[in-house]
DNA sequence: TAAACATTGTGCGGAAACATACATACTCGA
DNA sequence: TCGAGTATGTATGTTTCCGCACAATGTTTA
């Protein structure tokens, strides 16, 4: 189990947490979670990513933040006493996560345990995230945005290359598939990264974040800080 | 005092907490709480509106979220256990609200009271606007943003009529200043709002609402939800 | 192996909003 | 009452991204 939020439980919590989890594989494309729909289980993915995508109603939908191995999917409702999940979540990049019944999770965040400061903080960091895309996509080109979601899927899958079809992005960035194939044309052609039917590589990993927007730095700025108090 | 979150404190929190309040007054325009600083307030309206705008550091902002009487400004990251605040906060309606000082509020908000239990479900009501508005700013057109965030900054000031220049507005909503006066001119045309130098009115409630995009209703909704868990 | 499907590439007209520049109108204080 | 400052209105050309149509290429399946 590598999560790092259950990884750095204390001992005592970690020996009560533990036995309510139960290990799954998480596929490619496949939806975890709809928003409205009240959520069965709380997710602490070990590897992969899973991208939480608002404003799915009328399908024209974009990634409001991605979760790896750093954080948890579908617990924010229950840590902060509301009933239905804001989001759906999409796997966006295969891998395994340990889930915990519900009902389980809000017995545990409930009460003043270090489980409860660390998924408090891990909600701020989310904010932080939303926060910082809500002005991105309002005010940053598309190849900028383009190079940010990549970079930030890289970093959570802990790899360079990964599976990723352009229509995928497009519905995430919340552009046309044609954008999405312009702009990655232009990443392409500066050699930051290549890519062939669904398989997408980081080339020169300084070189896309000097493409991004700075809204990259600031995301993983947080984020940084956000682990190191764990 | 008539912020609502105060009010629906029990009364052995409400003693407790009393002495820690002191009333200030919120004057048009002017600035509470930046984002990176450490916030030295927590403040609750009792009248009057309060903007967050996130993305400021280039002078490109726009409204994250809205406070009035119904919530708190300036406290999501004590209650989630950081250090910096996300956004700005500008007075948006002046009007008057209660202050407490950050290191008693984060006494009060530490440990399982029902104060810590209302502003946890506050937040999550925050991040539903947050959420909302993301895809709105990505997908709505001007007119049906336009609409919508003087409908929500109706009902905060709870009344139809308020102080907000355009060039205000543009700020706000993330487009141009001459954007705001042509989209205002239309809905002027359609007879569903008047303005006059600083001087804004909603003249028909009703039809407002049916310009504004879908985001008004889902947000009011939330909102409901929660005041109605109060 | 051939057909069906999925993925990527490209071109063209159009809409929304931008940048810039300037004009008009209202308000308030000297 | 006159002028400075603030608020609003308007026009022109440009940019970005969209919508649509279709072509080309790689992959899977019958």
């Amino acid at each position: 189990m590598s999560n790092l939020l259950l990884s750095a439980l204390p001992a005592n919590e970690y020996e009560r947490i533990f036995p309510l989890l139960e290990e799954i594989t998480l596929k490619y494309n496949s939806t975890i979670m709809d928003p409205g729909g009240s959520t069965g289980y709380v997710y602490f993915p070990n590897s992969g990513i899973m991208s939480m995508l608002a404003g799915v109603e009328d399908d024209s939908s974009l990634i409001a933040w991605v979760v790896g191995r750093e954080g948890m999917a579908g617990g924010l409702c229950l840590l902060l006493g509301a009933k239905e999940a804001p989001v759906r979540a999409v796997v966006q990049g295969k891998g395994t996560a340990m889930r915990m019944k519900a009902e389980d999770f809000k017995g545990e965040c409930g009460n003043g345990s270090v489980f409860a400061g660390m998924l408090q903080h891990f909600a701020y960091s989310i904010l932080v995230q939303v926060l910082q895309s809500t002005a991105c996509y309002r005010f940053h080109p598309v190849e900028k945005r383009l190079a940010r979601w990549l970079l930030m899927t890289g970093d959570r899958m802990e790899t360079n290359q990964f599976q990723m079809t352009q229509k995928f992005l497009s519905n995430m960035v919340g552009v046309r598939r044609e954008s999405v194939t312009n702009t990655a044309g232009i990443l392409k052609e500066k050699g930051l990264i290549t890519y062939q039917r669904g398989q997408m590589e980081i080339a020169d990993r300084p070189g896309l974040e000097a493409a991004a927007c700075k809204c990259y730095s600031i995301i993983r700025k947080e984020e940084m800080s956000f682990l190191n108090s764990m």
